[in-house]
DNA sequence: GTGGTCTAGACCACA
DNA sequence: GTGGTCTAGACCACA
């Protein structure tokens, strides 16, 4: 379900984080769905169960995921808004910005930086 | 002489590492050239002189700064490919591969991504 | 656990490296066993704990320690060879030759330096 | 006339210091002997004479050496027990307690460090 | 509980 | 002038 990088330099929380929130915002995650529980997702990562936990309280908290006692959570109920293309872009312009920066400190040219990114894109980098 | 970002959530000493690192590879800092001092450079960006030079120590660990005793650090030679495209190229794959990751579990396609990148780019993003 | 001389000249942090190379080398700590924790050390020798730290951070970016988000500092994995004899020797050669040459120059004879070194063998030196 | 080593982490004053001292105490510099300048010693070793005169500063705060104005200084008169035997070996039990304390560290056995010693002792290393 | 980062500020070593 | 080391102590991130 989730694609975690131990030794990325994130913290493991954060990935999960921002991967429910990036499903969430592109519909592959609909409204309702119940998640996987704590428990199950530790298991399967290998993971503490206090990183998971973490990573649904700040998800709660952000109004993404709802809490159903004895229950699995689920995906909240999302506003139109949040799911359109402009705040599915929004979501990466900080990383984006980051990277044009780091490009052209190397000086690194845009069509260098766009024969990269189109690389990476055709490599399927799921792993 | 640095842009950092000491909210970015990336340690400052860590911003200064990359961007020496950075600047290194694309001959802006060429060989035998003097760095800022430590305590100048703290100043300049109201810094702990300490946090600088940790940065400092961690580029000299990894051979691209020399300490000359009582006077400025200095860039180290550096060998050839260390500044060639590709070696430049590969100081941001993994940024690259990660943003194309985002991109892809939000659902953009690769020319939603390539608008970005063409926009940020032509922004002044260089503060 | 460590031998730490304040007054020595040698800044305590590399003390502290230079013992756990040796610890490493000569099998006294084993791949994988944990490290006492930063604080604790530092309660112990009653010295600051970036002090610690510091030699902690370098034994990890030379590959002999492991961070573990949350948990000690491991030894990690070595290479057979690095624990062999003359792996072991040859960490303390410059300092042999260092006493060679200082003795040389105060013109004792071998004989009374080797005496000198079994004096101080016997002793135990040990703090 | 010295034999300094820049870069073997030991400040180049305390080198001088240190050599004078033994070649004081083993009668190879007699009293009265006149030293070389310091801008002599300065452009030999290319250092900055800052660098020598805090040695010969030291010296001569030990009695060591005698300041002799718009004369080279010299060796100071020495007393008898300062050459003998003893005190020559005590100057060097410091560098050989440490040597031993690391040694064991490493669990090396007395025979493989006083081999490793011997072996020093005939190569020359006078370099 | 674990380690990491940072500041304020002292004091040292070297040129 | 240069850089290095250390402490006291705050606050953060992770498990």
């Amino acid at each position: 379900m989730f694609i975690l990088k131990p030794n990325s330099g994130i913290p493991i929380y954060r990935q999960i984080v921002e991967q429910v929130r990036r499903m969430v915002a592109s519909g592959q995650l609909a409204p309702g769905t119940p998640l996987p529980s704590v428990r199950e997702l530790a298991l399967q990562h290998t993971v503490h169960h206090m990183t998971i936990s973490k990573a649904y309280s700040q998800l709660e908290a952000e109004g993404l995921l709802e809490r159903n006692r004895g229950k699995p959570m689920t995906v909240a109920a999302v506003r139109r808004e949040q799911t359109g293309l402009q705040t599915r872009v929004r979501q990466i312009e900080p990383q984006a910005e980051a990277l044009v920066l780091a490009a052209k400190q190397l000086q690194l040219s845009a069509a260098d930086l766009s024969r990269l990114i189109k690389k990476k894109w055709e490599e399927d980098s799921n792993e």
